[in-house]
DNA sequence: CTTGACTCTGGACTATAGTCCAGAGTGTAT
DNA sequence: ATACACTCTGGACTATAGTCCAGAGTCAAG
């Protein structure tokens, strides 16, 4: 709960509606930007970034070239992640194939033996 | 630089050998284990994490099957990592191409209208 | 062999992204 | 009505990942 109200001193999210006695009742909306912060935050964005994400979708701005300038940067950015993402995978995946493969056959070798380890996996 | 010495502490880089004044010799090696080191970072894995990563790939370990479980957990978050990626690469290419396409048709039609934020993208 | 650019050290400092706390107040189940 | 769990606040603290610094030493060119 306090990383909401940090959040929200970093305007992230809203200032809430609050009851009575003061405690804040958030709407389905702020559950569901926590949600995304939370996802761009898993992505590698930082708060700052997300921030700017956030604040495209909800200022009326007239600077449409603007936004489509970060769009362009973040679509940039994304892009390659994702294909250094997918080269890391394919590199676990082989050498798990490798240790999967190697421990199927171990009674058969020397037991210290770990195709993983001893090639160094790339 | 500073951060090459960070490193050090941490231990994710070797001790280098030094020259007579005790300046730091770097090897190849060393190189390609930065390189490692800031990939993987910018694939969201904390230093603690790449140091396990490369203490797999050093270490004489007899666990072999400790190995293939932090590969296979690493995979399945490399996974998962990824298919969001996608999905934020395909929204952000979708927001792109209306912001592209309402620009080129800026002249005919209120000039302040912005489709990606008018929408919000999603 | 001097000079200027670089490196050495430990320690202090920074930014980010929070967590933890005390003391006070609130909401609700019984 | 009272107990108990939860929330409120600002401020202090934490972990991570470094950067910056002063004072001393080193390396390489001229």
């Amino acid at each position: 709960m306090d990383a909401i109200r940090f959040y929200e001193r970093r305007a992230l999210l809203p200032k809430p509606a609050r009851t009575e006695g003061r405690f804040r009742m958030f709407t389905a909306d702020d559950v569901a930007r926590l949600q995304f912060i939370r996802q761009m935050q898993g992505l590698g964005f930082s708060l700052q970034e997300i921030k700017q994400l956030l604040d495209l979708r909800a200022r009326k701005v007239e600077a449409c070239s603007s936004v489509r300038e970060l769009l362009t940067a973040k679509l940039r950015a994304v892009r390659t992640k994702g294909r250094e993402l997918r080269e890391l995978e394919s590199e676990l995946a082989a050498d798990l194939r490798k240790c999967n493969h190697e421990l199927s056959h171990r009674k058969l070798h020397k037991p210290s033996a770990c195709p993983v380890l001893e090639t160094g996996g790339q």
